[in-house]
RNA sequence: GCCGAGGUGGCGGAAUUGGUAGACGCAGUGGAUUCAAAAUCCACCGCUGGUAACAGCGUGGGGGUUCAAGUCCCCCCCUCGGCACCA
């Protein structure tokens, strides 16, 4: 055995044997326990960044402690390779997104083998390829026939100069980031996907994943924001249209005051036709962006339309205006406002003196409606015969009234919006449907899919390829002349199945082969990003239940069990250039300043010395400039020690701060595991026999025991391997000065090893393996059970007892561990330092809790 | 703005069920080894006062419950994530 450790060399041939013997491609087992693990597959952009590193150590961590738990680990791996950034390098580098796209995935695939993560490869998936989408689009028509499929307009940004639509991101201070031109709002045509039908299930369903982090399960309920309420129709005076608007509140109907229309309302239309100001205000509005974010933020403008609503319930006409924050895509576009009791109505009212109302006394007493709007449930009040009422009590009656009367209906709204599926770009699934010459679209026929999208296309920047060339878009359905949807679909229709895509990856002739996928479905530990909380995991949960409908799949639910890894951050700098702008420097290239203490208090850039700020830590980026690569890490440390760092310096739910120190100090600890095993191998290694063990011998082993209890906790139950590699560590800080002298040594020291090597083959699975077959072990470490707990050897004769005075610490006492309370407490008054702050005064009470802690209270 | 998470030494973090705050690691200081350096090993390492023993203070801020609060309750401040066309 080398006495170094050298991690590229074990790394690579280590890595070469795993696929020689294809130790990770797995098959259905109906015998045995199965256990899938998935990490979120990423998006091909280049290269991988530590937040990929990140996300697959903690899934290969899970697959490989699964693994000793003798399951049957699917764990897989693929692309999620439709996208915009493919369009904006291609234009950039002057090829094709496919190209690109390609490209990228060979390169990180390479990086993924050579971090050493255990993947079934012939799994492998990439969204871009007709193999993949073609079912996507077959499952799209199948939606399509079950109704759940349909297309209305909605709103875009559009960037009237490029003629083009624009993603939120490519709108830049309500600029086309490429033409610069003052983006509008614009209707288009698009599908979407009825998934308000399946609202309900959505929000109960989430009762059922026990395995969910409680914040994300929020997320999704506070997002499906279920609601019940009343439709309620307001007349139009002098005609004999009506306005429909839904209200959580009709017990405040008394303090309506005026109504809210959307721009883009045609009542509003209507009126802005003989009103040029109107017209003015509404074509204002069509500058204002469309993300709820701005919405929410932005200057609350309206506009009196001059028409007028009539009451339901007091029969007097009330203004009806158009506001900008009002959705022309939400419920009816229409609302009816009661700038009493709701905040926003009320800062409209106040801006444009609309009177205000009050119709709720609340419960509390408390709340000024002269300052805000007073939002708090109560007693009804200037509201004719409902005065008196509790809110609830108004709800029924009122509801009741208006059914009765047929101008209301009491209904379950959701905030969740049906999903939007149509994009007009590229780089995506071509959306399998035809336009006819009448207007009508049809799905394309099963036996013409897939719908191909061409891959060796030039970007001009602007047009998608596909509606740029009226030649591909031209076909025939049923004799007659038909076109192609040029749109494709959102991304998150691609990454909404892929998991149950991955139990039968070769199958050619159907989406899934149900055998395979109820073998390996639901996912068991899925594993993925915070951002993703709401929108993926709601869609993915969401294609689930529509794949069990269509009898694809038996399971109503697609993951069991979730964790949600915290982003990865690093140090940034930055100078100030002439302009006042920011030029951001690399971590790498600056050399820190400290005082006596180690506190960081200045940092100079390392080519010319001069001082360049401290910006703190933040998310890698590259408008940062603080990224750092993986691979250059994994060439300079080794796998093994980017691994440990990454579960190491952090808990995977929280933020990571990456620190070249910390990766030194996983080195290090790596080194002295390599040292003592060694050292062990030198000093005779394992010794078998039967031997009587003194008492420091016993102790190292109670150690022993302690740790793998600890770190089996911490990795199985609390996923917490930050602390699982704390105790190993300390184990290893114990082991280190146990001597290897006599046979008893060596058994305890020999067990200890083998179980050290074990606990860590999840996480640093090349070294173990290594050191395992060092170590004279016949199999592979691969094959090698987790280490168990001896239930004996935890006994402990002695006990520590805190003794405080005031709930102040004031003795540490050791007893025996069958030491009764009054034992105890004869040891505990008798002691010298407890007597000196008991002396003199009354004992009060006196708190035993067995085994840990004895409080006395004095006067 | 709305929803969600977080705030503990110089730094990352630990404290799992209300029971010793600071495990483990990094940085720092002193020492051993070395021609020297790296590496390694040993010791110290929350703050303030004190030679020390020890004492007081201390988990973003303020208040409360309790024998006992980082942990529970109320109010406030700050940072981060998501907000439907980035993925």
């Amino acid at each position: 055995m080398q006495e170094q450790y050298n991690p590229s060399a074990i790394e690579q041939a280590i890595q070469q044997r795993w696929q020689e013997n294809k130790v990770f491609e797995v098959t259905e087992q109906p015998e045995k326990e199965k256990f899938y693990c998935l990490s979120m597959f990423p998006y091909p952009s280049g290269k991988l960044h530590m937040g990929h590193v990140r996300n697959y150590t903690l899934g290969d961590v899970v697959s490989r402690y699964q693994r000793m738990q003798g399951k049957n680990v699917l764990q897989p791996m693929g692309w999620d390779a439709f996208g915009l950034p493919a369009e904006n390098a291609a234009i950039q580098n002057n090829t094709a997104p496919a190209k690109w796209t390609y490209q990228n995935i060979e390169y990180m695939r390479e990086q993924l083998k050579r971090l050493g993560f255990g993947y079934d490869w012939q799994r492998e998936v990439a969204t871009c390829s007709p193999e993949y989408y073609r079912w996507e689009q077959w499952f799209f028509t199948k939606l399509y026939e079950k109704g759940l499929v349909y297309k209305k307009n909605a709103t875009v940004n559009w960037d009237p100069v490029d003629q083009t639509v624009l993603a939120n991101e490519q709108v830049i201070d309500g600029r086309g980031w490429r033409s610069g031109a003052k983006v509008e709002q614009k209707e288009i045509p698009q599908w979407f996907i009825k998934i308000t039908d399946y609202a309900d299930e959505l929000l109960d369903d989430l009762d059922q994943l026990d395995g969910w982090p409680e914040q994300v399960k929020a997320m999704q309920r506070n997002w499906i924001g279920r609601s019940e309420g009343l439709e309620i129709e307001f007349k139009v005076a002098n005609s004999d249209q009506s306005l429909s608007v839904y209200t959580t509140r009709p017990d405040t109907i008394y303090g309506v005051t005026y109504m809210g229309l959307a721009a883009q309302h045609p009542l509003a239309r209507e009126a802005a036709k003989s009103n040029p100001e109107l017209a003015d205000f509404i074509e204002q509005c069509k500058n204002s962006k469309v993300a709820e974010a701005d919405i929410a933020t932005m200057e609350k403008l309206g506009m009196d339309t001059g028409i007028r609503a009539v009451h339901p319930m007091t029969g007097e006409e009330i203004p009806v205006w158009v506001a900008n924050f009002v959705l022309m895509d939400y419920g009816s576009g229409a609302v009816m406002a009661v700038p009493g009791h709701d905040q926003r109505d009320w800062e409209f009212a106040t801006k444009y003196e609309l009177p205000i109302v009050p119709v709720i006394e609340p419960f509390s007493g408390e709340g000024d409606i002269k300052a805000a709007a007073i939002t708090e449930k109560g007693k009804v009040i200037n509201s004719g015969d409902y005065n008196g009422m509790s809110s609830q009590q108004a709800f029924n009656a009122i509801a009741d009234l208006l059914e009765q009367r047929g101008v209301g209906q009491r209904s379950v709204n959701y905030r969740l919006r049906d999903w939007g599926v149509s994009r007009q770009r590229y780089w995506g699934t071509p959306i399998p449907m035809l336009n006819l010459a009448d207007g009508e679209s049809v799905p394309v026929p099963e036996d013409q899919l897939p719908v191909r999208l061409p891959e060796d296309v030039t970007m001009d920047g602007v047009t998608s390829p596909i509606k740029a060339d009226p030649e591909w878009r031209k076909t025939e359905y049923q004799g007659q002349p038909a076109e192609h949807e040029t749109d494709t679909f959102d991304t998150f229709m691609e990454s909404s199945w892929y998991y149950a895509r991955y139990c039968s990856a070769q199958t050619d002739d159907a989406m899934l082969d149900p055998e395979k996928a109820n073998y390996w479905l639901p996912v068991d530990q899925y594993i993925g990003g915070i951002e993703h909380a709401i929108l993926h995991l709601l869609y993915a949960r969401f294609f689930h239940k529509l794949l069990r409908d269509t009898g694809l799949v038996d399971s109503d639910e697609p993951f069991k069990r979730l964790l949600c890894q915290g982003m990865v951050l690093a140090d940034s700098f930055y100078r100030e250039d002439d302009k006042g702008g920011k030029q951001w420097i690399s971590p790498l290239d600056v050399d820190l300043d400290k005082d006596d203490k180690g506190a960081v208090v200045s940092a100079r850039h390392k080519a010319d010395g001069q001082p360049v700020e401290i910006a703190g830590m933040s998310k890698m980026s590259k408008s940062k400039n603080n990224g750092i690569d993986p691979q250059t890490m994994v060439e300079r440390y080794g796998a093994d020690t980017v691994r440990l760092f990454m579960m190491f310096a952090a808990p995977p739910e929280m933020t990571l701060e990456w620190s070249d120190s910390g990766v030194e100090g996983a080195q290090r600890f790596l080194r002295r595991v390599w040292k003592l095993t060694y050292d062990f191998i030198e000093a005779g290694g394992y010794h078998q026999n039967d031997v009587e063990l003194n008492k420091d011998q016993k102790a190292l082993r109670r150690e022993l025991h302690k740790t793998i209890a600890k770190v089996s906790d911490d990795m199985g139950r609390r996923q917490h391997f930050n602390t699982a590699i704390a105790a190993i560590m300390e184990l290893l800080n114990h082991l280190q000065k146990a001597p290897v002298e006599t046979e008893a040594d060596r058994v305890v020291m020999g067990e200890a090893i083998d179980a050290m090597i074990r606990m860590l083959a999840p996480i640093t699975p090349h070294i173990c393996e290594h050191l395992w077959e060092q170590l004279g072990h016949q199999d592979s470490l691969i094959a090698a059970d987790w280490p168990s707990v001896d239930d004996s050897a935890l006994v402990e004769e002695e006990k520590l007892i805190v003794v405080q005075v005031n709930g102040k610490v004031r003795a540490k006492l050791t007893v025996a561990a069958n030491a009764s309370e009054e034992e105890v407490q004869s040891l505990v008054l008798a002691d010298e330092s407890v007597q000196k702050y008991t002396d003199g005064k009354t004992i009060r009470k006196k708190i035993y809790v067995p085994g840990k802690i004895f409080n006395i209270v004095v006067s």
